[in-house]
DNA sequence: CACGATCGTTGGAACGTTCCAACAGGGAAA
DNA sequence: TTTCCCTGTTGGAACGTTCCAACGATCGTG
């Protein structure tokens, strides 16, 4: 008593109540009568009792938790995910728990660590970079949805993403239909993602019939693995410059843009360029790039509610969903020039 | 047993001692033999046993865990606050437990209270719409530092913030020696931190002898309040229009930028654009803001260390930290053009 | 008028950990 | 030999909550 944070017991002696009638009272059983409720709610406002978290999970042996790793906040995608993510967890009575790890495997596998000793009921991954079999160990322990991949092995892991090989198809798409024939791919290197937009730039292609017209440059998903990629695309020596670009990501996609201004062409009347994401930074006025984006906050909720599921329903097979991108068409796209350059 | 994850008390069993001996195996105290250390750890490893924070924190009356609260993802500033946040507190043995309240006070309030109940040693609040009684009270229970306002009353709150006069300085003096004289300032609203901004804005122009030259727009802090006030700025009817705007932050003034540009006008060649925290994206290629950086990571590490001393020194006076922002030029200031327009 | 049912209330056990006082055994000192 | 002190180990209490079996009082019913 005295020291430290009230507990039921002194809300219980300020009531003249047993701490059993406290906690009954408190969580809003029926079975207790007006005044003595009355009583516990006037002495626990007065003492400030604030129930005490860590003991009730260690009761109920539930912590009403979801530990949520994301890579990297510094992406734009991913806070954008995480609203939907914390949006339907809260409304299903969930608190969350969030660590990013960096890029660092190690660092991940900490943070997820230490998620799990504060007995999470679930995991959220944002976009991880955890080998395998360290991932199937921790979905072999706790309910674990994986977002923004799809390539993950095992049942028991449910995985959130976009269709990849639809959207940049919407992207080819939308260029073909404005006239755009030498459409150049800048990829975004070594990874399930980035080679699944590219597979779905080349399929699109062959559709229109552009198949011999394929290109691809390799590249990166960060602003300058961007320029320096469109540079290479558009330099001299290999055939008539294209006249579009197809950018892996949209971070990428805007490096690409500022090469494009260097080399001295205009974007979007010489040059049009789409990435690929949807960034709410894509929007601002200055920078109104054409993107395929994805549902960005559906996502989330989607990963939430599969997740929630999976802990009410711990035999539940794990679901495996993919939702559709949308383009979102603005400044950077435009009919192709009349005149060749 | 058997149900459920492994215990100490399995561990013990399955090692042939006590739970307690296991406790302190565990926890690395020197006097334990090595070969009880050794069956221990083993029969940890192979039941792959976990502790459960909920019971440590209940044991030892401590959560070693920091609450964060954080404003919004969205705005690129508080990812990088936050990094620097998360170092120093991995460093120091703490976890972090990150929620995100929006906008909303209520909805802050309540985040807040729910890091309460899981018995978080101390707060950051990054940016933080609380009203200032519900922060007091906050503050008389568990050490408290806010980043990034320095407006907060009572000596039980440690802050940490730039010094906005002196960044604001900082802008105008750059655009003075680059030959500007009508430096027009798009405010950012009816906040501590704007106005402060204006001031330094206001002070610096007097001190370099263009008072009579003083010109304050009322803006907001977002991508179209600073499009909008930009556009008001440069609007014809009130006199010569400014060379340069010096924008309340970083978004706002990309806005602004967009803004130079649909008028016909172009940037830096024109008009002179000065945003102002110094966010990731500023620096990419097709953006190429001049700004006043604020050194976010170090004003996140200043408020993980500064927390740390109050949670082990409870009786310590709050701290109150300016750090001082650095100018960084890039490509959207230039010389004045030589003749008016 | 005794009986069981219902209502509101209660103490104790449990959750998984840490801490503390106390233990046995062996060696050194008396 | 007895005493004392180490070293390594142990059981029980505590942390703050929830759950459960059981309590006494009041009520209607036969």
């Amino acid at each position: 008593m005295g020291s430290g944070r009230p507990t039921i017991h002194d809300v219980a002696a300020r009531a003249g109540v047993s701490k059993s009638l406290v906690s009954l009272a408190l969580r809003g059983s029926p079975r207790v009568s007006e005044e003595s409720r009355a009583a516990i709610l006037a002495a626990a406002a007065d003492l400030g009792y604030r129930p005490n978290a860590a003991a009730r999970s260690l009761a109920v042996r539930r912590s009403r938790t979801v530990g949520v790793l994301i890579l990297d906040l510094h992406n734009p995608v991913f806070p954008e995910i995480l609203d939907g993510v914390q949006d339907a967890l809260r409304t299903n009575g969930f608190s969350t728990m969030l660590v990013t790890g960096g890029s660092d495997p190690a660092l991940q596998q900490s943070e997820v660590e230490s998620l799990l000793q504060f007995q999470v009921e679930g995991l959220i991954l944002i976009s991880h970079r955890l080998a395998p079999e360290v991932l199937r160990a921790i979905a072999a322990e706790v309910p674990t949805v994986v977002v923004t991949r799809s390539d993950v092995p095992g049942t028991r892991i449910d995985t959130v993403s976009n269709d990849d090989l639809v959207g940049a198809g919407l992207a080819v798409d939308h260029l073909v239909a404005l006239g755009h024939r030498r459409i150049a791919c800048l990829s975004g290197g070594d990874n399930p993602v980035s080679r699944a937009r590219v597979q779905g730039y080349e399929t699109a292609m062959e559709r229109h019939g552009l198949g011999r017209l394929v290109r691809t440059v390799p590249g990166g998903l960060t602003d300058t693995a961007g320029h320096d990629a469109a540079r290479s695309a558009l330099g001299t020596g290999t055939g008539p410059a294209p006249t579009a670009l197809f950018v892996a990501n949209d971070m990428a996609a805007l490096g690409a843009v500022a090469a494009v201004q260097e080399l001295g062409l205009r974007v979007p009347d010489d040059v049009s360029v789409v990435g690929y994401d949807g960034i709410a930074m894509g929007g601002l006025r200055s920078v109104d790039l054409t993107t395929v984006a994805q549902p960005l906050g559906e996502m989330g909720e989607t990963a939430a509610r599969s997740l929630i599921h999976r802990i009410e329903h711990p035999r539940a097979r794990a679901r495996h969903v993919t939702l559709t991108p949308r383009l979102a068409v603005r400044g950077t796209t435009a009919p192709v020039a009349a005149a060749g350059s």
